[in-house]
DNA sequence: TCAAGCTCAAAAGTAATACTTATTCAAGAA
DNA sequence: TTCTTGAATAAGTATTACTTTTGAGCTTGA
């Protein structure tokens, strides 16, 4: 996607919608928009369209680029997600993306322990191990990596694409929550033995007792991510 | 969104992607495009870009246009599933997306419970109710309706933005799923009584209640279709 | 023979310009 | 006051020209 202006130009009128600087209402006339970034008409019509694809805005003739309302946006957009998380409305974003997740990965797990293949349930397994092995070592970043790893395999096991696809997001908020001090200093045994039992269940093609298992990891983390927002309140 | 020959384009060429016509690794080049829609090159440049941002193509230079891979597409985009229910991916489509339901609405039911506004809850029981007047008048389409309302309803007073972007999702899911015939004849006594007590929980709070009940609804769901797939095997 | 590097051409990216269409706003007539 | 009409405006569409990247084939030298 080796596009230059056309990437910049988004990065930076995207961001600025995602994070409110630029209010629902807005209006945007595409020659101030060519001025303002010094492109060309081409490139500021196609990112207009790209924002307009996202739900970002709306076109208007005779009016011009209008932001379109947070309700109307395209949330699951890559793209969006990344704005929010890079900018002030980080620590919403983190709250939304973890209560999907709670949502999501029970039901993930539950399908995975029904259609994983051979291969996928011995890497989790394996996988699992590692958790253990790294977690009493007191490793914490290469733990963070075999969380992601477990996780991700584990959406993509699910043979659900729109399940997979999310794999990105949990990332995000695991990584987001250990470098924002959500999380504690080191990885809690339960947590640990919820993700081996997971595996196991998984392996066994046990679907309620993947299910329950992940069901307990997460319901783990929001209860972690609650105490840590109220002990430190309003934790921007 | 007035635009008329770009909308067009897009929707040929992104459905024919979606359908798997275009398989992944198919090269598409801009100026065949354009001689094939008897299009601009602005538009096929838009239409192309907007595919780009979709994940459903990505552009190399001295290359053309390259379908990507299924993996890589943003499949919560509305259009990509608009495209697959439409399309001869229909089946397929219904399936990845109740299962989606499937984890995303107990929770989203749970979150309800927390925070929907006082107006909301009273709806909520107001819509409760009349599922169950029209579940016992036997009047089908209009229990539909309420339904989907139901469902909208909750998933919006969720608070989150990314639950309460599914609601169009729902919708076509509980449509699609009469439609098709893969629904009794008349509403099961169970599930309205289910719908009921999901509201009732809600409306007090009870964000346990609220959980379980939903998720009452969406496996009783999950088992009407699994029974029917199994069924008429296949049932394209 | 083979590998490194060069050249060329193909196709996307960018720019500029002219023309079309729809829509708002306001002026003027009923 | 209200409806009609028309002009102004900004997006939509089309065309053309130029730039940049990069894959492929060719040349050259070890």
């Amino acid at each position: 996607m080796g596009s230059d202006r056309h990437e910049e130009v988004l990065d930076v009128l995207g961001a600025a919608i995602a994070n409110g600087e630029l209010a629902p209402g807005a209006v945007l006339r595409s020659d101030e928009l060519q001025e303002r970034f010094g492109a060309s008409r081409t490139v500021a019509r196609e990112v207009v369209r790209v924002l307009e694809t996202m739900g970002l805005t709306t076109s208007r003739r005779r009016v011009g680029v209008i932001v379109s309302d947070p309700a109307g946006w395209n949330h699951y957009d890559p793209r969006l997600i990344r704005w929010q998380l890079d900018g002030s409305e980080r620590a919403g974003a983190l709250r939304t993306l973890t209560e999907l997740r709670s949502g999501v990965e029970p039901s993930a797990a539950r399908f995975a322990a029904l259609r994983a293949t051979p291969e996928e349930r011995g890497r989790l397994r394996a996988l699992g191990h590692r958790l253990e092995e790294t977690a009493r070592a007191r490793d914490l970043t290469t733990f963070l990596g075999h969380d992601i790893a477990f996780h991700d395999l584990l959406l993509t096991a699910s043979g659900n694409p729109m399940f997979a696809q999310l794999s990105t997001v949990v990332a995000e908020v695991l990584a987001g929550r250990t470098s924002h001090g959500l999380m504690p200093e080191e990885p809690q045994p339960e947590a640990v033995a919820l993700h081996v039992e997971v595996a196991a269940a998984v392996d066994v093609g046990d679907v309620d007792g993947a299910e329950c298992a992940m069901r307990g990891i997460v319901d783990q983390a929001r209860e972690e991510i609650a105490a840590a927002v109220s002990s430190n309140l309003g934790g921007q």
